[in-house]
DNA sequence: TGTGCAAATGCGAATCATTCCCATTTGGAA
DNA sequence: TTCCAAATGGGAATGATTCGCATTTGCACA
């Protein structure tokens, strides 16, 4: 199946209607390995000759994370949220403080932990942040 | 030791000045088991007839934070930070989505996996935000 | 294949936590 | 007590994100 047809059917499980828009935010994501801000992909789709408005990347960035479709990295001391087409499990990521570069964990070491929350603290887990920042091999030596 | 002379004694070992807002803002930190926001803060001091600027309770809580005397947490899906003054070891919160509430989880499950990290990705791991979300035990019918 | 309407979008203004600037004040070493 | 670097006040600036509202568009149904 192509990549616009796979989209279309990402939307609509969401009950979400097909638009240029978001499957152009979809195939930008998709073409980054790295997770990309709301702005970077408003310039991306910019270069492409892509019409849209800032606002329209945040409401549709904002819609797919609802749906799922889409999940949002909040960077560690920064208000800037970065986003990525995720697959189907969820990851983390460890962002160097240095350069700045984000790289991808797969796999979450926190499955059985939340477990033992529910059951210590009667709380009903639906999901959590975690980064994990520090130097990357070219900045370890500051 | 009374609290105020800890309180000095752990700005001092900071290299940091004793002031009556520093002091101040250490003692509401310390009236309370819950993180409090800047602005909380604030309006706690004013309660108290203690006149300060919301820039300096900013300003207060970054270099206390800088010099590990407080810790700094981040909302999920927010653009606010709490802070509480931390004993020595470091910890975690669960946030409830629906009323707000925070509950401090004492120990931290990442230490092994912080070591994993490293030895994977030859990264220099300096720390981690962790934050759990869900519904507390009030909440859980939604 | 047209029609209608809810959903999506554009665009600029508004929000809101946080930071910055710079003039003034203050802690504490000498 | 003096003096200077550090701390503070207060208001403006920042910057990511959201909101309001008029316009456009996807698509279910006729």
């Amino acid at each position: 199946m192509d990549p616009e047809n796979r989209f279309d059917e990402m939307l609509k499980s969401g009950n979400l209607k097909s638009t240029k828009h978001r499957i152009a935010i979809l195939e930008v994501l998709k073409g980054n390995k790295i997770p990309l801000s709301a702005e970077d992909i408003y310039i991306r789709l910019k270069q492409n000759n892509i019409s849209i408005s800032l606002s329209t990347v945040y409401r549709v960035l904002e819609t797919l994370h609802e749906k799922d479709i889409v999940s949002k990295v909040n960077i560690p001391d920064s208000n800037r949220a970065v986003y990525e087409l995720h697959g189907n499990e969820h990851r983390h990521h460890l962002l160097c403080v240095k350069c700045r570069k984000l790289l991808a964990i797969d796999g979450c070491p926190l499955e059985e932990y939340e477990k033992l929350l529910e059951d210590r603290f009667g709380f009903t887990v639906k999901g959590h942040n975690l980064e994990v920042y520090g130097y990357c091999n070219n900045c370890a030596g500051y």
